[in-house]
DNA sequence: GTCGTAGTACGATGTTCGTCGTACCACTGG
DNA sequence: CCAGTGGTACGACGAACATCGTACTACGAC
């Protein structure tokens, strides 16, 4: 367990399903994490940058929804992991889809 | 209880939020009842009409989650409901939210 | 090597959720 | 009036979920 070296498990695009993506992004807290990372771009963001009203596993675990809904995707960097919106995927799957919950989300 | 004279509770446009009505969408037996909706356009529909494979207490509990978080309306027509989607609400709210998850959702 | 930092894994806990059965209400047709 | 139909309300129950604390791993700096 804790294996830091091997890539975390990621769904490929037909592996997406809208049921995960809703269900992902309907937490307050995800919302907020999603929020900011589209805020960053491309270049992503250590998880930790975040600043949230929740403790590390807490986090861990709504970071674990959000990539193996397909929402976002991380890979390890030195001791900590760059997340990045999967906006490619998304934009691909659900034109729209994205765009109007940025907008909405204040 | 049980009033069907009184209209039924319904969010106003400004009141609804997005998480909501992302946790609404978020689940498979609701994704096709609005889907259903989309087909049947401004008509509407009965809720009975829509076969699904639940109970109709369960049906009566789904369609409060999608109309209290305002993504159907319903209206009372003689013993039946009539429910329709709040498509222009959502499309001014979140615009492409609602083409893109119906054109996704098979 | 040792310590600190970033993150994951696991187990526990309280809450929400989806489902159902039963009881009830309102309307319609005999 | 009475029976049937379409729908809601309420209570129960198991599953899923959000949260946390603790223990652990991996990497980097000293």
């Amino acid at each position: 367990m804790g294996d830091m070296t091997e890539s975390l498990p990621h769904p490929t695009r037909s592996d997406i399903r809208i049921e995960a993506v809703l269900h992902a992004l309907a937490d307050p807290i995800r919302l907020r994490l999603v929020r900011e990372l589209a805020r960053r771009g491309c270049e992503g963001a250590p998880c930790g940058s975040i600043e949230l009203p929740i403790t590390k596993s807490t986090r861990t675990h709504h970071l674990r929804i959000l990539r193996e809904a397909g929402v976002i995707h991380m890979r390890p960097e030195g001791t900590a992991r760059i997340s990045t919106l999967r906006r490619d995927d998304l934009d691909v799957l659900y034109p729209g889809l994205l765009d109007s919950i940025l907008a909405a989300a204040r």
